[in-house]
DNA sequence: CATTAATTTGTAACCGATTACAAATTACAC
DNA sequence: GTGTAATTTGTAATCGGTTACAAATTAATG
């Protein structure tokens, strides 16, 4: 296979000229040009880009870790993988799944060179590791942590939560029951702030037997309809954590006999795809998806390239999540 | 930033037993393994691999490029993510959503030495191209089309549709409807073969007024639920191309006031998640994904390891793909 | 035309690993 | 201890680009 050697050889000039040739051609003559070009057509030549990593000493390709599996996240990745194109970026994307061992081996493909930079969608990284010069380019996104080590993008899970929850008191809901999503999530706990904070706000005192544990999943809705349909009283609302589980658990509340949103107005979180489809259509909260891709990316770019000052970037950036009112929620009935 | 030539310095040994410490650790005695390990510790040394991929001219990564649009493909992914990591592969995803410009420089990176073969799940390579040595590491998932220059593995899109729709005739169905997918996908073609052998092995006459194209997505199914309910007759039966497309066209079949399955039965075709909790659930062809993604990884490994003879491999590889049967379909009513 | 500045070009060092080959060391048998 | 084989080690070439620097060429100016 043709080197540089032999397309300089070919075209009578140095390997200089063919470099420059693509790395600023401006910097070659009219008549080198079209030799090295015609060179470069006769030989078939394609540069050998492992060869021009090293020698630069970048990979040009981003790392992005996440938990591969609803439709919210493949938004995110559209959005991420947009910005990579245009700043010549290669996205490298690994399925968060996979084994906590796995895991240290992503990371250590930035010590290794292997990626510029990496955007989790959980960071836990040790502090000591921190310190490594060779880990800074690390962006986390969607989820958040308050003492972050590494820049986050994310939306205010705090205050989206209390938003959706304080238009269900607005519809004259007081008995509000909740479905969380993972415990080890942070914005599981984030939101479940702001379904606190919106109700202690609205004087209501809080219960923890209003709350049940989900896992974001469509399963997990269902099986939760069981239990807040035999609640005593019984909730006339519920926030749930993720649109899966809300679809979920409205399925189960219709199993059970009970009318959506007549006899119990459901919200959700995230706006997927189905939520619009699915029956009745899902009031929710919008991330947006797109947007916090292209945002994280983004602000990975500004890492890896200007060698960011630390301290003006270690704040979170949160954009905003709008309520979305569709027709899963209704006012609370008159007795 | 540490390299090699230091670690072998503060060692005290060349730098060919360090470089040996880590590929063949066998070769090297037990006093300078020791002595190797202590050096890297304390110089807290990370190979760059970069370097050792240019030396070695190996990239270890693989490119997928695949339409990161449904549960059915991202399980399709983990099926290659599994079998990748134990290759010792990184898998580079990318989204076949993007332009096609951008697909030809995916394809490039063959050629530049940045992936040593791509999974596609969409191949249309030019023959002329093909002629290219670099450019065989392809193996095409999924779909395919009868002269593919490259290996595939896939369903039989054709046995198993007609498997579908010769359950629904065992049903006592005679007048069934189709919902095809996109037009350019194969599987779309393929489907539709299997569709009308079932019937006319039956001895049905076929009709192009029962077929209506849909695009695989949910919107989809909804659209042509409208017309399906005003066809005259109306079908009792109706084959879709997609799971999604079939919970569309249930929910716009109830919109319509029809019950599925008293007076339409439906079937789906892939099996994701959601199809076993919609309502009704959903009797459906069920695809392996995990098993393609597994095969056609492993299938690549070969091609680029052994450097497979090309002739012994190019014949197309299907999975099975059974009939699961839920509530979505009944026999059809005595009149 | 001479002089100086700007542009273009080539030479060769360099990036950090791997590895062929030769040399040195160790192990073993007699 | 000697001879031979097996193991371990080091030297130096190599992969295919990039790029600093110097040299050569061209352009601009008086």
């Amino acid at each position: 296979m043709a080197n540089i050697k032999d397309v300089a050889a070919v075209a009578g000039v140095s390997v200089a000229t063919v470099s420059r040739y693509f790395s600023s051609p401006e910097k070659v003559s009219k008549k080198n040009t079209t030799k090295v070009a015609t060179a470069i057509e006769q030989l078939n030549y394609k540069p050998n880009l492992l060869a021009r990593n090293f020698s630069q000493s970048r990979s040009y390709s981003v790392l992005v870790i996440a938990p591969l599996v609803n439709h919210f996240l493949l938004d995110v990745i559209h959005g991420i993988q947009e910005v990579a194109r245009v700043k010549g970026f290669t996205v490298l994307l690994v399925d968060a799944i996979e084994p906590q061992q796995a895991k240290d081996k992503y990371y250590r493909m930035l010590e290794t060179r292997l990626v510029e930079g990496i955007i989790d969608f959980k960071a836990q990284i040790k502090d000591d590791k921190k310190q490594d010069a060779g880990l800074q380019n690390i962006v986390t996104l969607c989820d958040y942590d308050e003492n972050s080590a590494t820049p986050v993008i994310a939306v205010d899970d705090v205050k989206a939560a209390e938003n959706s929850v304080n238009y269900l008191l607005s519809l004259g809901h007081q008995n509000i029951g909740c479905l969380t999503g993972l415990d080890f999530v942070h914005a599981t706990h984030h939101r479940k702030l702001g379904y606190q904070n919106a109700l202690t706000k609205a004087g209501i005192p809080l219960s923890d037997k209003l709350i049940i544990n989900g896992d974001f999943s469509f399963a997990s809705g269902i099986n939760a309809a069981k239990e807040f349909a035999r609640m005593k009283p019984r909730p006339s609302a519920i926030f749930s954590m993720s649109d899966e589980m809300a679809i979920g658990l409205i399925q189960g509340l219709k199993a059970q006999g009970l009318q959506i949103p007549e006899d119990i107005s459901v919200t959700g979180f995230d706006d997927i795809e189905f939520a619009k489809y699915c029956d009745p259509p899902l009031t929710t909260i919008r991330q947006p998806a797109k947007e916090l891709g292209a945002n994280g990316m983004r602000t990975l770019c500004n890492l890896i390239e200007d060698n960011y000052d630390q301290e003006s970037i270690l704040t979170a950036y949160f954009l905003p999540a709008d309520l979305i009112v569709r027709g899963s929620t209704a006012a609370i009935k008159v007795k």
